[in-house]
DNA sequence: TTATAAATTTAAGCTTGCTTAAATTCAGTC
DNA sequence: GACTGAATTTAAGCAAGCTTAAATTTATAA
């Protein structure tokens, strides 16, 4: 049977709040793929622990502690992917899901002279803005996800939401990477997929998959 | 509450099973600082799982995919111990606990890979032996236990059980590493500790400590 | 051979994190 | 202001891995 730790509810929540900070139990759920029931008794806990703010039937929030520590697990994800990438030379779709298992089995300091060994790298492989040791995220553009590109409109990839690693090789493997110029060409009505330009191949994205990838104009 | 998993039951046997592979439960017991009927409730599902032979009341013995599974266990740990020691740089009295939490959480792929960045290493830094991928050990000199050495002898550490970063930053500290010449002085008969001779400086150990060190003759 | 100590197993019970099903609350619509 | 559907919580129950206490088996030694 499937057992979730703490650590990746408070992640959860950190990735998946809407802009006010807010999440509701049903996305957890959804998300960690567990039923609501269990989400309900797992928020017990964690306002107990002091880790959210939770009253009954109203939405979730992160307190100051739970905010604090979801960003150090995922500055330990990042900066592992960072580190496998770099350091072990695994491909940039293959870190995620060693970095999922590792990032709950290292010590901070193992973390922290990673951190020092890489340089402090700000971003890790997927684009992604590494919290440092004070939780502070650097400066980042704000981009767009590619389905809400104009057609006609040449842009650069500057990130893609680390889902898994199945994401990450399928996209790999129509061309996708950092920093790489593409071309929106066409933007399908019938599904709201996009048909995009790689190397001069043309490329049609899932609505769903261009959502997880953003881009900024380039001039 | 402790939760011990199966694969540190299977090293916990590996470990300390006496010289015909055979275990006890209270052994297993002690070392894992939980209970009896703990064991013999794990012991039932190692069986079921096909890892161990066990029949009530009689001693335990690791099954060809036991000890396969055990070996590959000992195998994770002691490349990591090493890739942290040599690409991370810790010291060597560090290792081991960092080491004991990453065996659980990482993929074959991810130490296989580390092996060879390493150069398909033999020892880890305590000096103990690393199966390969196929779960052979390389060859190493038997050595003897410091608290047998007949007083008078010089000797070279050759290898240090792998207990806690406790003992090792311990022996550390006293001047003792892997490869370097220390002189037994004298065995206290009061208490079987044993006085050595490191850095020309003299230095008495607990016999318990001693028989976790294990030294060759030098000439 | 039998008594006794040690090791092991069984039994009953606890906690954690999950499940499904039923009950409750909330939010939006008419 | 009442109705309805969605979200949430409660309730009851399960599996895993532990606990302590009692019962059983084995090994040892008189």
């Amino acid at each position: 049977m499937k057992n979730i730790s703490k650590e990746d509810y408070l992640t959860t929540i950190y990735k998946n709040r809407n802009s006010d900070g807010i999440i509701k139990g049903s996305q957890i759920a959804e998300k960690l793929e567990i039923s609501n029931a269990a989400v309900t008794d797992m928020l017990k806990k964690l306002s107990n622990d002091g880790f959210v703010d939770h009253k009954r039937y109203r939405g979730i929030k992160l307190t100051g502690e739970g905010e604090e520590y979801a960003r150090n697990m995922v500055r330990r994800h990042r900066i592992w992917e960072v580190f496998l990438h770099q350091v072990v030379g695994l491909p940039w779709d293959q870190v995620h899901d060693e970095a999922e298992n590792l990032e709950h089995s290292s010590s901070d300091e193992l973390i922290n002279r990673m951190e020092e060994m890489l340089d402090f790298p700000e971003f890790d492989p997927h684009g992604n803005p590494i919290p440092n040791k004070n939780g502070e995220l650097p400066e980042q553009s704000k981009g767009v996800s590619l389905n809400l590109v104009t057609p006609g409109t040449k842009v650069i990839v500057l990130r893609v939401n680390d889902i898994n690693n199945n994401f990450l090789n399928y996209i790999s493997q129509m061309g996708l990477e950092l920093n790489k110029e593409i071309e929106v060409k066409n933007l399908l009505e019938y599904d709201n997929s996009v048909l995009i330009l790689i190397d001069g191949r043309e490329v049609n994205l899932s609505n769903k998959l261009a959502s997880n990838i953003f881009v900024i104009q380039s001039q």
